[in-house]
DNA sequence: GTCATCTAGGTCAGGTCATGACCTACATGG
DNA sequence: CCATGTAGGTCATGACCTGACCTAGATGAC
């Protein structure tokens, strides 16, 4: 009994950490390796039993103990490295939003990089940058660090201060109470209640630049009477100029959908290796660069500056193969 | 005292998650919702501390309590959304790998999928159906659980078998000892001891299908002495076919490097506008699509391959936007 | 079948240590 | 200067954690 009690917690947090490994640990080596005896082991497994934790272990000659899936999430117990990665992927997330997580990988975010020791940081920072730009070409992608304060302003009621420069470069200063963050399509947009304009707002979050909470709380605002994404992708398909395609892909609608991804649009089948495309782009590099990955003949009926923009890519494509 | 002790742990827990908010808490707030006096609260704070998490306080009239960066990664509470959320992310992460992270994003993963309660895991499969496949184009993407299986065998070290079949199409049956998960370019691959053939080999983790780990645990062998990332890359370039391509881009040398990422090869200015890329990949459509979406006027030196696909390429666009 | 090896759980003694109550000191913003 | 927050000392009480015994049951190897 030489180390005092007290670290009892630490312990049960050392044994949920061996515990979350792939592999199964018998008693006996989980006793010597947090230097207890295996009695005390099995009460511990039990404590995590009451806990919630759905310990399992097989018993017999080779058996052993194992964290199963449970109710309810166990604390994540991350080596470095592993919170390097998952640092990285929720940017990259972040980069190309999933309608439906879209603002929950953001809060993951912003609590992974809270705690994120700093010498980490500039690994994630590091591998991030070298990251594959994917699909963004030569747009600028939205900062992380933005979307984090955003959110967390957010979910914390706290009001909002930001530098916003619209579509034709004016740059203003708002003041705002934000409400919720919104993915659409693959942009990000914030909705909030402009405190200036007395009218609730939708702002992209790449135009945002500086944000910073005030620190003063607001008291909640009756939102807008629609669910806020449905509100966002109304505003937008009405104000903003947004191309509506229809084409023809030789692929099975089957393989097209799974291909194409669910956000691009509704796929109908024509025949067995035909089917319809139609959905809503709002640049035409975006479009044209789905199509053309597809792999497959494709012919774009709808809308015309999809095919002006596809003969300038056969232009270029042709002045790059020329010898 | 109505509550037993042998809560304590649980309520650390619970102040950690509390904690791990992006705002502030005052103490009398936290001792109210952990039920407990407000002297405990800050002795459980006093606690958190001596385990290595730093928790910062903020004195005076509105301060309060958060946890900062610290030396350690405090455990990860998540709600189901943030776990669904780290989930999808990490599993488009394994789609698209990045060097250096790699078998920590699968270690993360697996972490992860062995404790998310079943009710998420469905969410998981649907949303992650539902993302983009962005690069993958026509190529199927590895099973996220069969690299898990893999990763979890190499560091388990557990002998693995699996039905392997080789790029002529042929289907064979390994027994391996397997050593490690590496990503190279943006595949898979498994470096593994293969028991029949007596030698170190590398296999597609795209082409393996039903892993199994037998159970049986193997002695550590001493691996090739090179680093095992560059024993794949050396393996790959030896054996595989593979594109040298030179361009040159009509782009500036920080912006073309900015877009492709790091691992696209390298990028030499040539003057202010222009530079040349030299870097090698194994699909011409992966090539082709990469230079596409650039978004500049961009020659093609070599590979003459790679000129051909392009042509072929410009007669799909042409017939896609003929009317 | 038999034995080794694992989980599972009961009981007991001893003393550590967590708790709440009450206290003072100090920082901060109005 | 006062309200409100963190920070920390002290004390009595008793809950409960620990290790050292013990038996029971399941499982796989030999």
């Amino acid at each position: 009994m030489l180390g005092a009690m007290g670290d009892m917690s630490a312990r049960l947090l050392a044994l949920l950490s061996l515990l979350q490994t792939p592999r199964e640990w018998p008693g006996s080596e989980l006793a010597e390796r947090l230097e207890v005896s295996p009695r005390t082991i099995r009460r511990d497994v039990d404590r995590l039993r009451e806990l919630g934790y759905p310990v399992q272990a097989t018993m017999g000659a080779v058996g052993g103990y194992r964290l199963a899936a449970g109710a309810a999430m166990p604390p994540l117990l991350l080596d470095d490295e592993e919170a390097v990665a998952i640092a990285v992927g929720l940017r990259t997330a972040a980069a190309h939003p999933v309608e439906g997580i879209d603002e929950a990988s953001v809060r993951a975010l912003a609590k992974l990089e809270q705690v994120l020791p700093s010498r980490l940081r500039h690994r994630v920072g590091a591998l991030a940058a070298a990251t594959v730009p994917m699909l963004a070409g030569a747009e600028a992608p939205v900062d992380p660090r933005t979307l984090v304060v955003l959110a967390g302003a957010a979910a914390n009621r706290e009001r909002l201060r930001f530098a916003y420069r619209s579509g034709d470069g004016a740059e203003t200063r708002r003041l705002t109470e934000p409400y919720r963050l919104v993915a659409a399509g693959r942009r990000w947009y914030l909705l909030a209640y402009d405190n200036d304009r007395d009218d609730w707002r939708i702002f992209r979050a790449d135009r945002i630049g500086d944000p910073h909470a005030t620190g003063v709380r607001f008291p909640a605002r009756v939102p807008p009477d629609q669910d806020p994404a449905e509100f966002v992708a109304a505003k937008l398909y009405s104000s903003a100029p947004v191309y509506e395609v229809v084409a023809t892909l030789r692929l099975p609608a089957g393989q097209a959908a799974q291909r194409l991804g669910a956000a691009a649009g509704s796929v109908e089948p024509i025949d067995d290796h035909s089917c319809r495309l139609r959905g809503r782009a709002d640049t035409l590099e975006w479009l044209a660069s789905r199509l053309l990955m597809l792999g497959c003949e494709f012919e774009v009926h709808e809308p015309p500056e999809l095919r002006a923009y596809l003969r300038a890519l056969i232009a270029r494509a042709a002045r790059a193969s020329a010898s």
